[in-house]
DNA sequence: TGCTTAATTGACCAAACGATCAATAAGACG
DNA sequence: CGTCTTATTGATCGTTTGGTCAATTAAGCA
């Protein structure tokens, strides 16, 4: 039944360590993390990740940190370039539309774990920055292309990340349907970054 | 050093684990919650703190329940029958000065922990439809009285409670101050809830 | 092929958790 | 004052956690 014992370079075994960790944390959250659950999924022995680990707070933050980077690099690759009111719009909604459920978890439960874990709180600040300073350029490349007026992009941003944070987290508990929730969404967002079509009064 | 064994009738002795449960929560979050840090708080034995809780789970959720319900009342008293826009703006300001800080870990905790509690998940369903009815609530009689102009007041209630929920768990995190983030989210309240003075463009 | 390095294991440990149960004793009541 | 109910305790169990360590053994290398 078991494979036998194989013996990985440590940085194969630290990747495949880490791979095992990232998937396990966006199935179960940070929470379900582990030197047990880990091992088991990575297909070695406990005290192997321990080896591999300089702490568990350590591997915690490091999975958060890869999962919400994953995500940022993958935003940026998409959006980076683009100045549309479209394609910011298109953003605010994928973010909103229920399918970052698992990363939703991660950033649950790093709230809640940070304040009892410094490597983790750092990592939620430097996460939650790295977000604000991505949303902002966006909205400062549109103002700065006559799409957007917004007399402060950094604020909107902040704005933002805490609007979409906050309804995301409520989507963990709430029956509401996402999609709807994202659409009823994109005025107050329009608003916010001062699209003109946005609903005016 | 110890007072004597005291025995209570089983009200007293309830509602005295219920305070110092209470108590704990507000200072370590729900996650400090256990059998004996409870028991410590309350000058007695982990095993009666287990005797009247139908289970940690349940105990945990009544705890929850109670520290919103009391929030909620106070606010539901103080701002309840008021109609004015400066009132609404003073409760959404009050919402994020920073002073709410305790309850935003117990929210952030329970957000986490209730994935794993069925009694924590159904307690935070509740009261997140209580916050949204209330705010709903709110919102709706200033639009009767003419001081609103919002078109679905239950929306922007659920958009104000992510908003409000959102930036207080980032604050958990941030060095960002917490007045400045609060002055900064005024216009778009008003233009969240159709406040004639929201700035206009 | 045999040796050597070090990746990997299994067996531990102490601490903390929720929970259960017989034994104790506080306080009401006759 | 003695008795009885039951609130309360202390001891204990089984589980899970993070972490450590000597022993094992896979695999590169002479």
């Amino acid at each position: 039944m078991s494979t036998p014992r194989l013996r990985l370079s440590p940085e194969e075994r630290r990747a495949q360590i880490a791979d095992a960790a990232r998937d396990l944390a966006l199935e179960e959250g940070l929470i379900g993390l582990t030197q047990r659950s880990i091992a088991a999924r990575a297909g070695v022995t406990g005290a192997l990740v321990a080896h591999y680990a300089q702490s568990m707070d350590h591997l915690v933050a490091d999975v958060f940190a890869r999962i919400v980077g994953a995500e940022l690099a993958e935003i940026r690759a998409e959006h980076g370039a683009d100045t549309s009111a479209e394609g910011f719009e298109a953003l605010v909604l994928s973010l909103l539309d229920g399918g970052r459920a698992a990363v939703t978890r991660v950033w649950v439960d790093a709230f809640s774990l940070g304040r009892r874990s410094e490597p983790l709180a750092l990592a939620v600040r430097r996460a939650s920055d790295e977000w604000q300073a991505l949303l902002a350029g966006l909205i400062d490349a549109r103002v700065e292309a006559g799409v957007f007026d917004c007399p402060d992009p950094a604020v909107a941003a902040w704005h933002l990340v805490g609007l979409v944070d906050g309804l995301n987290a409520q989507s963990l508990v709430s029956w509401g349907d996402a999609g709807t929730r994202a659409d009823l969404m994109l005025p107050l967002v329009r608003r916010l970054v001062g699209d003109g079509r946005g609903t005016r009064r």
